[in-house]
RNA sequence: GUCCCUGUAGCUCAGCGGAUAGAGCGUUGGCCUCCGAAGCCAGAGACGUGGGUUCGAUUCCCGCCAGGGACACCA
């Protein structure tokens, strides 16, 4: 369904064209039309201002414009009234039957209600998540990784197909240290002499990998190589850091290796393709890339005296592959500790002769873990950390989903450990989700009393009821804003703000009840409502990952976190 | 020093150049013989600062102050 800001400027279009053929205004280009509800529902359900924008180009008071405006409306099903208002608004109106009869399009639609299709045909590809099987996942990664599946589900919901990838090095230095640090702890725990690398990673779970490789192995990988144990370590990492994001609903439709970009040859033909521009040149025993010539402020390494490619290599000669596959956009969700690369990396792109102009990039800032009033600061390498799983066991999937998401990425976070325990029972997750339940709870108890909508006649909806249904059908031009300015949170506090109005109706718009008769047809009318209400917090819950339960779990307060570090 | 992000209610945050700036938590006072009180009703409470653009600025631009991040032959 198409947003109705969209019907709206197209109607109030069409009057400025009328109104300027047939002399009542003068010709002028008509500007881009916004059509939003105002704050204010006296103001109407959708309000224009394009009276006052276009005032000086009509030479007219936005009054008098106003009124030729209205004037010239054409008719729409929708269309109730169009009022004008000081010092130039023009507020539209619902009409009521057509506004009561969209539960009936909830109902027909199921749970693609609001899917669009302007991304029809298209294809997307987001890319989120991409730590380096190194160790657990840190917070700033499950934030880039909420918010990029969210935007990927966004995505479809206007049509797209999208491919959610997932790119790691598994190749690299960091994964040899991660090898070292594993085979260290694996000969330790044998009692075999052993050393333990500087700068090794020092984590509680590399024993545990340790651990589980001498339950399995004994003591024949006693002299594996090193590379025998960064691959059995980054197989068990990556198994676990799956399951972890499968449970907030993460899953990824590609892995993309770093190293097949060069099992493929991609490194040494990006290499190849910036010496054939003139773009590379060797310095101090280096290869250089040329950025300066596309407007960088200075030139890169790409290529190190050691001989090894530095990331940004491979990055070129893997954005250069996403662009090959043709997708239409390609979404790039990185932490704001990534920031600056990504212009260097599209410069790359750029200097091989693609147009990135189908890139978006989203840096989300930071997630600042707050625990017992302190601040505090996640490494991978110390060994500091709250895994995943463990802030999934403490605060749930879905709150861990919605808090992450809830937030405009230009945001930094703070996730308070103690807040998001101590909320418990009372937080937006469950205002949202218990919508859903009091819907299903009443369908149930309907069905229970052989109630029925059929028949229903949703003229008995009262103004409650149908300012709810005009709030759900927000929906679609939510979703197009926070597509278009890739600000995902805009859902979560749509969502929150529906809950919002949902309960007092709840409260108050009863299908079963003890203390007041509530008429058959009203009783019918109100169920279908309450039908289509279910189905859209539903169709939420699922754009933001979460689930849609039938009936509230109470859930069983879990142990304060507590974090694995180890001074060694 | 340069670049990026952010300063909105006691706290955590929404807010698309429009009309009287919203929510959750907290707080004050009222509500449970009814579809799950994880709820409902009522109240108090805010745009860092100085300019500019505009019919209109929390929103756009510039300065200042404050906080976070980035400025590698790490990823």
């Amino acid at each position: 369904m198409k947003p109705l800001p969209i019907a709206f400027a197209a109607l109030v279009h069409q009057a400025l064209q009328d109104a300027q053929a047939d002399g009542s205004l003068p010709v002028f280009p008509i500007p881009e039309l916004k059509i939003e509800p105002p704050k204010r529902p006296e103001h109407g359900d959708y309000a224009s201002a394009v009276a006052l924008q276009v005032q000086r180009l009509a030479g007219k008071p936005p009054m008098q414009i106003a009124e030729i405006v209205r004037a010239h409306l054409p008719d729409a099903p929708f269309l109730g009234s169009a009022e004008i208002a000081p010092p130039g608004f023009l507020n539209f109106r619902l009409d009521r039957a057509w506004l009561a009869a969209q539960v009936d399009y909830i109902l027909t639609a199921g749970e693609r209600v609001f899917q669009q299709e302007d991304g029809a045909g298209k294809r997307a590809q987001v890319e989120y998540v991409s730590a380096n099987p190194t160790g657990p996942l840190s917070v700033h990664r499950i934030r880039g990784g909420v918010i990029g599946d969210t935007i990927a589900n966004l995505l479809e919901a206007v049509g797209y197909t999208v491919t959610r990838e997932y790119y790691y090095n598994n190749a690299g230095q960091q994964m040899n240290v991660l090898g070292a640090s594993v085979q260290a702890r694996y000969l330790e725990m044998l009692g075999l002499p052993n050393t333990f690398p500087e700068n090794g990673y020092k984590g509680q779970y590399i024993r545990m990998i340790a651990a589980t490789l001498a339950a399995i192995y004994g003591d024949s990988l006693r002299d594996a190589p090193v590379e025998r144990f960064r691959q059995l370590a980054s197989e068990s990492i990556f198994y676990r850091l799956k399951s972890s994001l499968r449970r907030i609903n993460i899953v990824h439709d590609v892995f993309f290796r770093e190293d097949s970009l060069y099992e493929d040859g991609s490194v040494e033909e990006t290499i190849a393709a910036l010496r054939a521009r003139g773009l590379a040149y060797e310095r101090d025993g280096a290869l250089w890339f040329k950025s300066t010539a596309l407007g960088d402020e200075k030139d890169r390494v790409i290529v190190k005296r050691s001989g090894e490619p530095t990331y940004r290599l491979p990055d070129i000669a893997y954005h250069r592959n996403k662009l090959e596959r043709g997708f239409d956009l390609i979404v790039n969700v990185f932490g704001a500790d990534h920031a600056a690369t990504a212009p260097q990396v599209l410069l790359g792109v750029k200097a091989l002769g693609y147009d990135p102009s189908c890139v978006r990039t989203v840096i989300h800032q930071m997630v600042e873990l707050v625990e017992g009033g302190e601040a505090r600061r996640m490494s991978t390498r110390r060994g500091d950390f709250v895994e995943l799983d463990e802030l999934i066991d403490e605060v749930g999937a879905d709150a861990v989903r919605y808090f992450m998401l809830a937030q405009s990425p230009d945001t930094a976070m703070s996730f308070d450990l103690d807040l998001a325990r101590a909320q418990g029972d009372e937080n937006p997750v469950y205002r949202i989700q218990s919508a859903h339940v009091r819907c299903a709870g009443i369908l149930r108890r309907a069905a229970e009393r052989g109630l029925s909508d059929q028949n229903a006649d949703l003229s008995l909806l009262g103004e409650a009821e149908l300012a709810l249904l005009k709030k759900m059908l927000e929906t679609p031009e939510v979703i197009n804003r926070a597509i278009a300015e890739m600000q995902p949170q805009a859902i979560a506090i749509f969502a929150l703000d529906l809950a919002g109005m949902f309960h007092p109706i709840y409260d108050r718009v009863r299908v079963i009840s003890d203390q007041e008769e509530i008429p058959a047809p009203m009783a019918a009318a109100r169920l279908r409502f309450y039908k289509a209400a279910k189905i859209v917090f539903a169709r939420l819950l699922k754009l933001m990952g979460m689930s849609a339960p039938e009936e509230m779990e109470r859930r069983a307060r879990a142990e304060p976190l507590s974090a694995e570090s180890e001074s060694a």
